[in-house]
DNA sequence: CCAAAAGTGTTGGTATTACACCCATGT
DNA sequence: ACATGGGTGTAATACCAACACTTTTGG
């Protein structure tokens, strides 16, 4: 982000990323609360650079953010409304943080780029948390994962865009067989149905989900795992597609 | 587009429309052929105004082919490959135009506009075909419907994009109850089937096809419709959702 | 031997598909 | 009366959700 020159990046156009995680019996979302005065948080996002496909602006702003190349994403929506900025909101950091922007004209410079009407690619992304570092970036004051029922109110229509994102990855779930991006490894049968439980925010039968789950040929069933606990020990799996 | 003014435009972002039609038992889309030398067609496309929300831009380039307001549309993906233009193709375009393209100024900006690296994001609309009457632009050489079994090989990424917006509208087709925004208002029920045949490419068992379809209490059952044929004549139906 | 949790099998209902039959229409 | 195509009913099948039972584990 340094030495920040708008014109290596297409116009008014831009990548904001729904990152999602697993972790506690929890669907996550990472988000960034920014670097100014007041409480505001905004999804990450990015923009795409004159020769670049726009996947690979997405899978840019992805690793930056979490440091994993190889990250399963899809794009999901474009939010093009010529209102998205909440215009309270906006006039709220403006106000807060007036001083800071006379001051430093990098940051000033960057601000009016950033206030300009965006048209903004929505890309959800699903990784693994424990290989996740989240990487703060010089815009942010902190990043961190929050559960999709406590997230906080962030700028624009970036809510929206987690619920949209949410809708997608639930219609897509079954389909691509994608959830797997967001386990370890090798998990146990009942963690991979936390996580749908999790995702769709409702109970399944655990023989029926099973049962579901063998019949899809993708899941290699490896070793016992042991915990000590006085139970039968379940096995662990493996996302092992057409083996 | 006269008095063409790139500024009033966010830059390198376009929409281009799938506009579907249905007609002789066969799926169509309307594709204008461009007005260059050498035989080149292009989706139908346009920018967005500044202070235009990219659905409404959508709307106002559907009217401007169609003639009609009160269209289905979706936007079904963004192409953003860095490459998309056909190289060979734009190429050949510019060889066999380079007269024309010298001689009049106000070509030769729009050509250059044209020839930069876009976004383009991907509505698809739905069409009752017999309310349209193709409105052939300053830019096109003509204008039509093409079956889909028979699109003309089109620029840049056009031609798949007409496979993914038909994907999509496989996929939504059930789901969203939109296949009746292709028929005119009253139908008969062979004629619904043959529709999904169309956009399915494949056939349905005819009394399964009615029972399903009646199944889902959205159509309004009309008075018969005589043909003169020498059979039973079918019921007319309208669509009529929550009836 | 018991509690807890994992794994598997069986049943009953529902939706989908395939097959069969009857009805209206004009020649 | 009959050929043609439209409308409806029924049987067979596949799919899915609920229930029951067995197995493994450590105390």
């Amino acid at each position: 982000m340094h030495a920040f020159n708008e014109q290596d990046y297409i116009q008014q156009l831009s990548i904001d990323c729904v990152i999602f995680g697993y972790q506690e019996k929890q669907l996550k979302v990472l988000v960034p609360k920014m670097n100014f005065k007041g409480d505001f948080w905004a999804l990450p996002a990015g923009f795409i650079y004159q020769d670049e496909n726009i996947d690979q602006a997405a899978r840019r702003i992805l690793e930056g953010r979490t440091g994993i190349k190889d990250i399963y994403l899809e794009q999901f929506r474009v939010f093009g409304d010529a209102r998205r900025t909440n215009i309270q909101v906006l006039e709220r950091l403006i106000q807060l943080n007036e001083n800071e922007l006379g001051d430093k004209r990098f940051d000033r410079k960057e601000f009016d780029w950033i206030t300009r009407r965006f048209v903004s690619i929505g890309y959800y992304a699903l990784v693994d948390i424990s290989k996740v570092v989240p990487q703060q970036s010089e815009l942010d004051a902190s990043i961190g994962w929050y559960s999709i029922k406590e997230l906080p109110t962030m700028i624009m229509d970036h809510n929206e865009m987690v619920e949209k994102a949410l809708e997608t990855l639930r219609l897509n779930l079954d389909q691509k067989l994608i959830a797997f991006n967001l386990l370890p490894q090798t998990f146990t049968m009942k963690e991979l149905q936390e996580l749908y439980e999790a995702i769709f925010d409702r109970p399944f039968a655990r023989n029926n989900f099973q049962k579901k789950m063998l019949e899809l040929n993708v899941l290699e069933r490896l070793e016992k795992k042991f915990t000590g606990a006085a139970n039968k020990a379940p096995y662990l799996y493996r996302f092992q597609p057409e083996a």
